[in-house]
DNA sequence: CTGTATCCGATGGGATACTG
DNA sequence: CAGTATCCCATCGGATACAG
């Protein structure tokens, strides 16, 4: 099991370079990041769903917001986008195999984050 | 195995409050993911480091963001500042062991991101 | 229903200068 | 060395209106 970075970096495949500025790594790992970015992966890892369903499962998201962040997904290879020429429009998105191996290792820190926020948090942030 | 926020949200302990706006989850993960954020934590996952060690080891990072992010991981207890009062100043951060915790689920998210970034960025994002 | 377009305020974040 | 303070701009992101 990788320990640190350090660790990560001496793996054969990568180096020092790892997550310096603007290499692949840091801009995807930006994009999964991003204050929409997670949440709406965890929404489409029930499964495939509809725009409206998105708006409503991500709480607080501005349509602006979900539509900028499922573009970016989508352009990452994490979120496939479905839409049916029917009317009225229907949308569906899922994840890609891509998306479901990345949420697979998501899901872990998010449930440990979860079990443990309320002890880490003592006043107000 | 969890697989999906639906399954994490069912768990004991959890409901469907769970990541709503402004709920300490949500909270302490905008923290964690954002943009400096997680390249701290990383740089910290090697061990013990001084300010300007972290400094040069986050590149772009500028003081004003080290010093924000160090501040707000170490009021979510997850980062442990150590200051011996000499002159000159000698400040020593690591990680507590929440945030080692922490790190060794964030890890495996980053290493998939590093070993798949190349082939998910077709043109540019 | 699934978005786009526009406006605009809030926040993130960099550069620089300065201090104990 | 380890920060703080200040200025300032770019981007983020919300509200609203509108379109196919």
């Amino acid at each position: 099991m990788t320990v640190s970075l350090r660790e990560l970096r001496a793996l054969p495949g990568f180096d020092d370079t790892l997550l310096t500025e603007g290499c692949p790594t840091r801009v995807v790992l930006d994009h999964v990041t991003s204050k929409w970015g997670v949440l709406v992966l965890l929404a489409l890892s029930d499964g495939t769903h509809r725009w409206g369903e998105l708006r409503r499962a991500v709480d607080g998201i501005s349509e602006k917001m979900l539509a900028q962040t499922l573009r970016t997904l989508e352009g990452d290879s994490l979120v496939l986008r479905d839409a049916h020429p029917t009317i009225p429009p229907h949308v569906e998105y899922s994840l890609t195999a891509s998306g479901r191996e990345l949420v697979d290792r998501m899901l872990p820190l998010v449930e440990w984050i979860a079990r443990n926020a309320d002890r880490m948090l003592p006043a107000a942030p």
